[in-house]
DNA sequence: GTACGTAGATTACTTTTGGTTACTTTTGAA
DNA sequence: TTCAAAAGTAACCAAAAGTAATCTACGTAC
């Protein structure tokens, strides 16, 4: 049974189409690599469930890593694939078209805030 | 009641976010002008509430402009604006990694077929 | 005066998505 | 002996997204 689609852009939505999958796909474009509790940081809004269910399916699709330690307590690690890699200028653009699309709704007067705090987050735990 | 983004590509999300909506941008991108019925040839899978409501919402957001020629039968047209026309590069990568990943797909075996006949369809009428 | 074409609204219905809560596993520390 | 930490799973439920079918409006062509 044959997937079709009717133009170059469904194709890329099957896989980053999602709420959370581009969330986290700059996220780990931004840092490099990422643990498990450390994501929960980074994306406040986002359930324990979804987070491993979009982490799944973007290990599936081969755009993500998961790196497991053997060790107690867990420690799991995200990273982009090669294949992944070759969306970084996308998820490049698609954040900084949010920062200015933010500067232009507060211009306009709504009550938006942009935190990226991730600086301060970031890399906490070195273990 | 404030709004707050933790990573700007969320703000880009609730602007684009959605099954439809980056289809309709790019096939705007690629054709400029297209009324009611070019979209319904060229998204065939869309229902006509979908249409319409994702195209009502994408027009407050400021990306695109809604034209109503006086006539009848009714001609309803639709552009990028301006503030559209500045997500035109995020739309051509989203397009061309697509079309890279149904080759990919392909070599992997996979049945997937992508169409892109809008060459085909894109200009028929030109009232 | 009947049917056609275009754009869209409305309603009722189904499917998909996402959230909540509770439970699991393993080992070292209190 | 019981607990804590990290990364999950599983079962259930609510909400959102999406679909199909029908209805409106109106001027033109037949």
């Amino acid at each position: 049974m044959q997937k079709i689609y009717n133009i170059g852009v469904e194709a890329t939505l099957e896989v980053i189409g999602g709420k959370w999958k581009p969330v986290i796909l700059c996220h780990l474009n931004h840092h490099g690599k990422i643990r498990t509790n450390e994501f929960r940081r980074l994306i406040p809004g986002i359930s324990q469930k979804m987070l491993t269910s979009q982490l799944r399916e973007l290990e599936q699709a081969g755009l993500i890593n998961r790196k497991v330690f053997n060790q107690v307590p867990p420690k799991v690690e995200y990273s982009l694939t090669p294949y992944g890699q070759g969306m970084e200028p996308i998820l490049n653009m698609l954040c900084t078209w949010g920062e200015k699309h933010v500067e232009f709704l507060q211009d306009k007067g709504e009550e938006v805030l942009l935190k990226q705090r991730d600086e301060d987050i970031a890399i906490q735990q070195t273990s």
